[in-house]
DNA sequence: TTAGATGCAAAGACTTTGCGCACTT
DNA sequence: AAGTGCGCAAAGTCTTTGCATCTAA
């Protein structure tokens, strides 16, 4: 997997503010009958800063940061309960392991299959084929879980200029 | 994961015609100068007689049941073999383990949810998507690996119906 | 003949689970 | 005090790899 120094911006505009904060997902924690630990507050403080997407093994290792002592069964432990209180949804992007990011904020990836990078962008962007999909096959979009793979400007440029 | 009765027909009305024999698999692997066996003759054969897409160990066991002395470290290789010639494309679906399929033929997922299954859908429908990414972040979708999650009509009513 | 392909078994990567102690409420 | 949550370690699933043997060309 290649590490990429150039990043895509995150193209928000349009996008309602997640409002994600520590404290309200805490709140939905106590409200879904759960206890609030240190663990998962720091998972939770972990998630809302990275406003991207992690696999479970960079949480851990963010969260393990911070406190060396949480194990990484347990970071699977609070994502799999995190899920289910709808704080946060997990893709399978790649071919390799699941990633994990706060529910609010976000809407549809797009994967480069050469650098690996993904970016998020707005829920409108499916409008049109979720429409669709609904007409023609009954199908309903899951817009959480929207994963489109292909290729990035950058890369697409790059391979132009090396062929 | 469940089992299920009732299946969705596979629209294919406006799809060109795949062509895949397992002739013409054999004859790509041969361009690729590599060795046709009787492995590779039946990971084809299973490839095009089961039209849908299969999991390595579907493949495996469906191979197995001809040839009970191929082993699931030769499908991995096999498929990884045809990956890399093209004859077929793999794509993570659920949470759970990739999926393979003939390249020809298939253009698009629609995963359901709920039940789990799987149909293929016409490129068609990603061309409006296809063109917006394209024009707003420059990102070129990858055809084949189009996949789609959200909940299939007949999961929807069934729902409906036990809430 | 001979380089590529395979079978077997072991290793690897990612994830889940059982159990007893610790911590939240 | 009561019961959830945690760390640890083991097990499970899916996939890859090393190596000696076999086989297609």
């Amino acid at each position: 997997m290649h590490t990429l120094a150039f990043q895509w911006r995150t193209y928000s505009e349009g996008m309602a503010d997640p409002q994600n904060s520590v404290d309200e997902i805490l709140s939905t924690v106590r409200g879904g009958a759960r206890r609030v630990t240190v663990a998962k507050r720091t998972v939770a403080e972990v998630l809302v800063e990275a406003s991207g997407h992690l696999t479970v093994d960079e949480v851990t290792l963010a969260v393990q940061d911070r406190r060396p002592d949480v194990s990484p069964s347990t970071v699977y432990r609070i994502l799999e309960e995190f899920e289910e209180l709808k704080i946060v949804v997990h893709t399978h992007l790649g071919q390799s392991a699941a990633v994990y990011h706060l529910s609010g904020a976000v809407h549809g990836h797009l994967t480069c299959e050469v650098c690996n990078y993904t970016m998020q962008i707005p829920a409108a962007h499916f409008d049109v084929l979720g429409k669709d999909l609904q007409k023609t096959y009954g199908f309903l979009l899951d817009r959480h879980h929207v994963a489109i793979s292909g290729t990035c400007a950058h890369c697409q440029s790059v391979r132009r200029h090396n062929t």
